[in-house]
RNA sequence: GGGUAGAUGCCCGAGUGGCUAAAGGGGGCAGACUGUAAAUCUGCUAGCGAAAGCUUACGUUGGUUCGAAUCCAUCUCUACCCA
């Protein structure tokens, strides 16, 4: 008899490892990273990643997996989850998946619909093209799938465009299928989403950044110039890199951090308040980090 | 003590007589989002109201005008310059 994975999701700063461990404990579990920052390997302190102290004393998988150079996506995630949620159930352990990054999340517990994978050259081409371009290209190509389309989104209309291109088929017909399933999944899944005030979170937010910052981030940040372009866009990489480079001061580089890791968490709260299957964990206290 | 510049909404900042509850940006709030997601994008953001609308707003007080963030005077404060 199986165990089901466990998911412990929130937004970032919100206490997930922690819970994650003393959950661990408690169903006899081992730890499974959904963060797909964290899944890079020199990037721990900026990613807030677990301590080596912590990773060493109790089982956590997926953590520092990937080299800087590669780049994650969703369903590559899911190809190297996957497999290892299963080995962990075949030891009869339950899984304890925990991180912030929605989509990834949303993958492993719902799948992937049969869509081509994203190709690096083709998208150099896009986004050379003006947006009005793609855009045109798509309500020719697909008319459906740009009405339901943020045509204002670069990202989301490369992204339709590309699968239209790749597949030669239309991305409405390739999604239409893999929709239809995905109440019947969330009626059986189990997971807790940590709720925190806003002022909780910030508060808490602020310290980590400090720490962050006195603990090393800088020289992490350092050590990792000339690598994939992926690592641009964790928040704090560009922020340290900018005070590296002498053009923002120390205080300027917290407060931008500070900030776009507030925003960050409010992106995550809408995210999850969607999953409706997750159970709200409130949490109060002003604990530390 | 003298001179100059300036004071605008939560913050920065545009605006030099009516089209101004006031451009733009930031922040905040809410939302979207199935292969870049710590990304990307959208809406709202003086108060009350469902709305029409009403009320309070551009440092202070007063004035000019049919009408003032915009013109005049006064005072207060800030910055810089000369003593």
């Amino acid at each position: 008899m199986k165990a089901e994975p466990y998911y412990i999701c929130g937004p970032t700063a919100s206490g997930k490892s922690a819970l994650a461990l003393e959950m661990a404990e408690k169903l006899d579990g081992e730890i499974v990273n959904a963060d797909a920052f964290q899944l890079y390997r020199g990037l721990e302190i900026v990613s807030a990643a677990p301590s080596a102290d912590e990773l060493s004393c109790w089982p956590h998988h997926l953590y520092g997996v990937l080299e800087p150079t590669e780049s994650a996506d969703a369903q590559r995630y899911v190809n190297l989850a996957k497999p290892l949620i299963a080995e962990i159930q075949s030891r009869g352990k339950t899984p304890v998946i925990t991180g912030g990054s929605g989509l990834y999340l949303k993958f492993l517990t719902h799948g992937a619909a049969p869509l081509p994978t994203a190709d690096a050259a083709l998208r150099a081409e896009m986004d050379a093209r003006p947006l009005e371009d793609l855009v045109a290209e798509l309500q020719q190509l697909d008319p459906v799938e740009a009405s339901r389309t943020a045509l204002q989104n670069r990202r989301f209309v490369s992204r339709a465009l590309e699968i239209c291109l790749l597949s030669g088929q239309k991305a409405s017909d390739l999604r239409d299928g893999w929709e239809k399933q995905t109440a019947e999944i969330s009626s059986q899944l189990r997971g807790l989403v940590i709720q925190r005030s806003r002022p909780d979170l910030h508060a808490r937010i602020a310290i980590r950044t400090r720490a962050m910052l006195d603990g090393g981030a800088l020289e992490e940040v350092a050590a990792l110039s000339n690598v994939s372009t992926n690592y641009e866009k964790a928040i704090g990489f560009r922020e340290i890199r900018a005070l590296l480079a002498g053009e923002i001061d120390r205080a300027t580089c917290e407060n931008l951090i500070n900030t776009a890791t507030r925003q960050y968490a409010k992106r995550q709260e809408t995210w999850f308040r969607r999953e409706k299957w997750l159970v709200p964990k409130v949490v109060q206290d002003f604990s530390p980090l």
